[in-house]
DNA sequence: CCAATCATCGGAACCGGTTCCGACCATAGC
DNA sequence: GCTATGGTCGGAACCGGTTCCGATGATTGG
């Protein structure tokens, strides 16, 4: 494996002008760049990661925390992470805090203060108590997806707006008996999670349009833990007639709990959910649909403006997506 | 951020000593080890990952190689192998080749030289043509999940077992009108893929029990893509009584269009999957159950081992997994 | 009591780049 | 024609560890 040396030795030029020739920094003759490059390409040179890290204290590389990899939502924002990421020439360092066991919270210890990478973003319900706070002080630009945070730069569905229109959705309809199914995650959220603020935008259109009060019921967010207690719900005379799902899983499985019952959707049983996964069209669901593929893009896009930046003030505001309404046949006038 | 230098020298001994005793090597008296070791704790010492690459060539990170992320497989495995890197210390770096957009190969072809990582897996449809055997002469150890492969070693599902177990379920149950439904991965392998191992192995089944012969269908491997044409396939007089799916997304995809034609399941038709979803319970999907994650735990073992091990001959064998008959209600004798 | 052996430690080279600073040369301006 | 200016380039320090090799002192055996 042929080094800068042996590079810089061949092209008759010094190390120095050859690191310059080769990594597009300026003061270099273009007849002299070109030659190094030519060179280089014919030594099959190639720089060693390694030796720059240490030279120059970047990574060319981003972290990300996620307390999941293989759900819709985490996958996603992670594919849009990463095709961002190789867009900007960097590598994704993936720490599934799903996978640390016990001794999670001792890993992400160890691994804040490593200096692995060049920037961070954590995906919803990664962080608990003080640790997010403590990340954003890490010295290198700190995002997160999934909820609006005081502590970090974020980005998410606006999940106040999302609620409501799943609602009104509903309500214009004329819909006027609604039961709201929030979904809620296996390890509970530091701050208010999206779960919590659909469910008060539920609560709230509730209120607005003087809908008969059913208390809001908590299930799993993912379809195989919510399907039993769904089915449930579902299953009892004084049914609601349509349901506000917090999720599209829950959603499915409200689906499939009312097929298994026997109960039609939408003529007995309007149903619509957040987020319209990939399975929500062969489903028929009426959903409201947010892109995390793209939010994901976005955080890296904002990361790498961060690096470029000089350090000015650390930027703390949030962006928040707007939802939009897919209607679909899992909704309808009620009888 | 304070050095070796720092420690050794608020310690009492050389840098060498200091990294000795630091790093755990032999050689250094019990109390000077212990002596170092609590000085570099009140100091906050935590060596630099950069530096210690660059002077020991290693790099303590396992890359992957993912065609995608949020797909059950895809995501089920990397959980795995995210588990058991962290539990040897090693971070992973991840390559989302589905992210790669149309310069996938070039990206593959830098990546592959720029010595970034320690062993590398890569999961099934990764890679096309020479690629793989490209890799394997890599110097790293390389490791293939999800179909078994001549050029590295490699880990899967008995793909042929698991085929016939399916169509064999069904024949026990009674049928001889059984339709195989194979699922097309997006990009096309490098060798014969899992899928046709499954659809030879439905096709075997067949013969030997001189079951109606009925063309294979090909469909896409997602629930989304495979629904449409699924119910075109189904919506028809001379329907199977039983479908055997390639994937168990397929095989929801059938349960979906099943329903939305009024077809009944299990009573006018039975239907097998493989894989074991999550959402499969909620679906009363039979199935043959594999373990994703456990692939990716074990491929992790094995890159461990073979960084460990002097460099014997390279290993390239295979482990196949036996699959497991999961009967919930979506299958019975035909009517 | 002396020499051989062993455990422990320090010095220094090395991993492979980046970058500051100064030298040099050519052109431009006066 | 001479000096100020700017563009190129080389030398050398530096990033922060690891590890070979030799030195030292203590222990053990004869």
């Amino acid at each position: 494996m042929p080094r800068l040396d042996d590079v810089a030795r061949a092209a008759g030029v010094s190390k120095a002008t050859a690191s310059r020739a080769l990594s597009g920094a300026s003061g270099v003759a273009a007849s002299t760049r070109e030659r190094v490059q030519r060179t280089a390409d014919e030594l099959g040179f190639r720089v060693s990661g390694a030796a720059r890290r240490l030279a120059t204290g970047m990574t060319r590389t981003i972290g990300v925390l996620t307390p999941s990899v293989n759900r819709w939502y985490f996958g996603s924002v992670l594919h849009g992470i990463a095709h961002a990421a190789d867009a900007h020439d960097h590598d994704v360092l993936l720490y599934d805090l799903g996978a640390f066991g016990r001794g999670g919270h001792e890993k992400f210890e160890r691994f804040m203060t490593r200096g692995e990478v060049d920037g961070l973003v954590t995906i919803t319900w990664s962080l608990v108590g003080g640790d997010l706070t403590r990340l954003a002080d890490l010295g290198i630009p700190v995002a997160t997806v999934g909820e609006p945070t005081q502590h970090t730069r974020s980005f998410a569905l606006d999940d106040d707006a999302a609620g409501e229109q799943a609602a009104e959705h509903l309500v214009r309809l004329g819909h006027t008996d609604l039961l709201h199914l929030a979904a809620e995650p296996e390890v509970q959220p530091f701050e208010a999670s999206s779960s919590d603020r659909r469910k008060r935008a539920f609560e709230r259109v509730s209120a607005r349009h003087g809908l008969r009060i059913r208390p809001v019921q908590t299930v799993p967010t993912t379809l195989e833990g919510a399907h039993a207690v769904v089915r449930e719900i579902i299953d009892r005379a004084d049914r609601p007639t349509g349901i506000v799902a917090g999720t599209d899983e829950v959603a499915m499985a409200a689906l499939l709990a009312a097929h298994q019952l026997g109960i039609r959707v939408p003529e007995e049983l309007s149903v619509i959910g957040v987020d319209d996964v990939p399975a929500a069209a062969a489903f028929g669901l009426t959903t409201i649909r947010q892109d995390p593929a793209q939010h994901g893009e976005d955080v890296v896009a904002w990361i790498m403006a961060a690096l470029d930046d000089p350090d000015d003030e650390p930027d703390r505001s949030h962006t928040a997506y707007a939802p939009v309404l897919v209607v679909r046949s899992s909704t309808a006038p009620p009888s």
